[in-house]
DNA sequence: AGGTTTTAGTTTCGTGTGCAACTAAGATCA
DNA sequence: TGATCTTAGTTGCACACGAAACTAAAACCT
């Protein structure tokens, strides 16, 4: 159908003619697009590993991982603390309840919410993973060159914080649109 | 509202009692979980932008951009380029062939092939929206301090290979099971 | 007190996704 | 040439996701 023409521009990185700068965009050195292949590609290698053996996905992880390290928290601290929509929080939760992983008490001062919290298995089950997922990150960790590690991890804190400013800059301009 | 039960244990780096190393796993410093969450609010915060002007989503944005960046290629080759899954690219190129962004021109010499570019107005979306994604992922890495970003910059690199190499690894050791 | 607003959490609903099965076309080898 | 294997791309299916609606309980007002 579309008959598109001879390759277009000869691909020269001459800097152009028109009123704008002509950077070339390219994919593969473009920031949003290497986060998101490194961050999917180590998530879903880790994930295989909790996956296999214990059948649950990133939220309950996650979910996990943060009763792990607090204790007993709501289900509102957890999506704060691991960065989750409450809706995927409630999901996961309703899981590793099923499975008995987690258990709730609910909060007499204030029936909303309920306190999470692990139950023995599911203490097990983190302490054997725990370990495990450590490994992992340090594998993973160690393909840095050691003397980048330090400025690697300002790096990925500042982004952090900028990504959070721009992504609300840009929905607060979508609000007044 | 939860204000963070007692320290847990006193964060020493003392190396350990019981046989394994009890490093404490905490989910906001560990890399794999960093990595997600920068890479979602970066990618989220990108795709309102887009997805507000032309009502696109990522996957047909990847392949607008490697079209832009091609010219002219197989959906194959734009499944490669940007690290998506087969299935994603037929579905994100039938969506914009529907829209009238890019063109097919089967394959002569192979017909299960065909190959893809750009129609006019496809162009002039991918020329409106370059700079753009270009400006966001400029003030995106200006927070990273300036002494950081080639380390910064290497340190994605190994990342990227590195979670290949241990996907990989997983994938086979989940074969021999 | 009683009415309004906010909040924690669940459910519904439309959409996106990856896997596996499938189709159609090439490649390979006899 | 025909039989088998591989490959490019599509589709069916089951599931995960986020937005919005909803429920129940607090909090906030006079």
């Amino acid at each position: 159908m579309i008959d598109e023409g001879p390759p277009e521009d000869g691909a020269a990185d001459t800097p152009i003619g028109r009123g704008e700068l002509a950077a070339p965009l390219k994919l593969e050195q473009f920031l949003p697009y290497r986060l998101n292949v490194v961050a999917s590609l180590a998530s879903q290698a880790l994930s295989r590993i909790y996956a296999d053996r214990y059948g649950i996905g990133v939220p309950e992880w996650r979910v996990l991982v943060t009763l792990g390290q607090f204790g007993m928290m709501t289900g509102k601290a957890v999506g704060a603390h691991s960065h989750m929509h409450k809706t995927k929080v409630s999901r996961a939760v309703a899981l590793l309840e099923k499975r008995k992983m987690i258990g709730r008490r609910a909060n007499r001062a204030d029936l909303r919410e309920s306190f999470l919290s692990l139950t023995p298995s599911g203490r097990a089950i983190y302490e054997d993973l725990a370990p495990i997922a450590l490994n992992f990150a340090k594998r993973l960790a160690e393909a840095v060159d050691p003397c980048d590690r330090e400025a690697f991890e300002r790096a990925i804190d500042r982004l952090i914080d900028r990504s959070a400013e721009l992504s609300a800059e840009i929905a607060r301009s979508r609000r007044g649109s």
